[in-house]
DNA sequence: TACCAGGAGAGCG
DNA sequence: CGCTCTCATGGT
């Protein structure tokens, strides 16, 4: 296989390419007979993935597949992640049923404007506002003959110029003027996404927690998939069932308690920890959990 | 019909 | 601080 060219092709241990891109942590991964088919900054591509290796197919030719690579995460060593977690039956169970389960590695902005859009909804419905939003104000972008259409994710400089009655009409509620206010801060230069990951956590989480709409939680998964931050952790309403469940005893506990209780136990690897009792809990049933832990 | 969905924010005791 | 209510919409 060429190194230049539409096609390319990674070794990898470990990479459940199917959790990966399904687990919702990215929205927009639609599935291909034995493949996915997404948009990665602003690029169509097709993965699959077999033991032991990553696929990717481009519309375009690439020279430089950094933009791909850095996305999966490919270098990313998952053991030594484990390594730094408590061995607690909890977290192990989790481990083990989401062998190969990646972070990856997403862009910012459409990082926190997917978030945005996902307060109080069902996945399903999230991925389908969000394809909306893409097919009416994204940019289309070049697909193999015979694919079907696709979109870049909208830039903030796009969506700021809209009316919100524009958003409202795709579905999004309350949310849309979250949305627009994020896109006008980052269009402005009055927030620096790019200057995120160079900040400590606290001031970065802090400073995405001026935008309305924006608390702990969706700052969290920003900085997280979107920002590098490892030990950033997301409490949805699934991971604080999780939690509380394996480690509270069932009792209901605040959710800022629940996330620095996870910071002082899962480590500097929190996030990651976070993603696989997230997974394990979204796609097990109670008793099977416990059975296994 | 009632309830829930990868929340946030205001109001209240 | 911790609880409750509201925000808008679509799905079981």
């Amino acid at each position: 296989m060429s190194r230049a060219g539409h096609c390319r092709v990674w070794p990898v241990q470990d990479y459940d390419l199917a959790s990966t891109l399904s687990c919702g942590q990215a929205f927009r991964w639609v599935p291909d007979r034995d493949g996915w088919v997404g948009v990665v900054r602003g690029r169509w591509v097709r993965l699959s993935a077999g033991n032991g290796w990553v696929q990717a197919r481009t519309a375009v030719p690439q020279r430089d597949w950094r933009w791909l690579t850095d996305y999966l995460q490919l270098e990313v060593n998952l053991a030594e992640i484990s390594a730094s977690w408590p061995q607690d039956p909890p977290l192990r169970a989790a481990w083990a049923a989401c062998r190969g389960l990646r972070l990856l590695r997403q862009d910012p902005w459409e990082c926190l404007a997917s978030f945005l859009l996902s307060a109080c909804k069902a996945i399903p419905q999230i991925q389908a506002l969000i394809a909306r939003l893409c097919a009416c104000y994204g940019e289309a972008v070049p697909v193999p003959p015979g694919q079907s259409a696709a979109w870049s994710f909208p830039s903030p400089e796009r969506l700021a110029t809209l009316p919100e009655s524009s958003l409202r009409r795709l579905g999004m509620g309350f949310r849309a003027p979250h949305l627009l206010a994020a896109a006008r801060a980052v269009a402005d230069g009055q927030l620096d996404l790019a200057r995120l990951p160079r900040l400590p956590l606290a001031k970065a989480r802090e400073r995405l927690m001026q935008l309305p709409g924006v608390g702990p939680k969706i700052a969290d998964c920003v900085l997280l998939f979107g920002c590098g931050f490892q030990r950033a952790f997301p409490v949805d309403v699934w991971v604080a069932r999780a939690l509380r469940e394996s480690y509270f005893g069932g009792r209901r506990v605040p959710a800022g308690r629940l996330r620095e209780f996870a910071d002082a136990h899962f480590g500097p690897h929190a996030g990651y920890a976070q993603q696989y009792l997230f997974h394990h809990v979204r796609t097990m049933p109670a008793a099977q959990r416990r059975l296994s832990a």
